[in-house]
DNA sequence: CGAGTAGTTTAGAATGATTATTAATAAGTA
DNA sequence: TACTTATTAATAATCATTCTAAACTACTCG
């Protein structure tokens, strides 16, 4: 079986991997592709868009697989969930600092804003009671690309 | 913003029916149905809550038009969207001011924590040239009720 | 006050994302 | 190598949301 399906690939070390492993999860071929998938890209896929990428490598891929793998990997901590975007489906982010994604709602793109100070955010929840697990913060608007289309097109 | 609203009142001055009205829509009696149930709630309902709540009571609302009227009130900004809860479907928050919605993943409860100031936030974004227009800020996590409830039962 | 018209509502069908089902398969283990 | 059990694949099912087309009605203007 083919167990290295994606190019650009980065064979060793994969933390989701290695999370999976930890787990007690079974390291099926599928979930190596998808992990190492998920560590070469920049983007905020979401299932189906992992799911068309990887099945040019691994035809006989099912999207099911791909949701299974996804969730589990949440589970572990290892992922999170955007906030719906436009489209109504749910993206994918890698765990890494809590951060805030920008979605431009002209072009789809999602950006992240890495190195803010959330502590006021945890003191006032805590105020109440509220004990956090895990954030989605996101802002929509008008990414500096698609301003300055619209600046330049007028339309 | 005004904060002066109690429940238990308001047959007049809505402020979602004024926003309705001053956009030009046509002032239904289906529109006032939803916008007078939204305004005597502080919960975040789903379009589906909404609609069963007032189906009671006007027999002959259709699902669609409360979808089409919460995103009508929300293409006017008198809405926002929380992000999905567990269940997958979108829930309506008023639109007052910029606030996090704290999401209790055990009993679905939403609270809002107002009063942080965000100014780091858009600062930071608009050093990235984003044009932020709508903020969705969530927490999950567990409820002061549920953490007692969790602590004394012990699962 | 009473048509005309353009926006709304309704009911149901369609869409699209996600989940469930189940037989076949393969990872990990002894 | 053979066994046990989690996983996969293909497809069906589900659920939220949107679309459609015909019937309806709020508002405008005469």
């Amino acid at each position: 079986m083919n167990l290295e399906g994606h190019p650009a690939n980065n064979l060793e070390d994969n933390p989701l991997i290695d999370g999976l492993r930890a787990s007690g999860a079974k390291i099926t071929a599928q979930r190596i592709a998808i992990c190492n998938w998920l560590l070469n890209t920049n983007t905020h896929p979401t299932a189906t868009a992992v799911y068309e990428e990887i099945r040019d490598d691994f035809p006989t891929m099912s999207l099911a697989t791909v949701y299974n793998t996804l969730s589990l990997l949440e589970g572990l901590g290892l992922l999170h969930q955007v906030a719906r975007a436009d489209d109504g489906s749910v993206r994918y982010d890698q765990a890494t600092t809590p951060h805030i994604n920008l979605v431009c709602t002209r072009c789809g793109q999602i950006t992240d804003l890495h190195h803010l100070d959330l502590s006021p955010l945890a003191r006032s929840s805590a105020t109440l009671g509220f004990h956090i697990q895990n954030l989605n913060l996101t802002a929509y608007g008008l990414c500096a690309d698609c301003l300055a289309e619209l600046e330049s097109g007028e339309k």
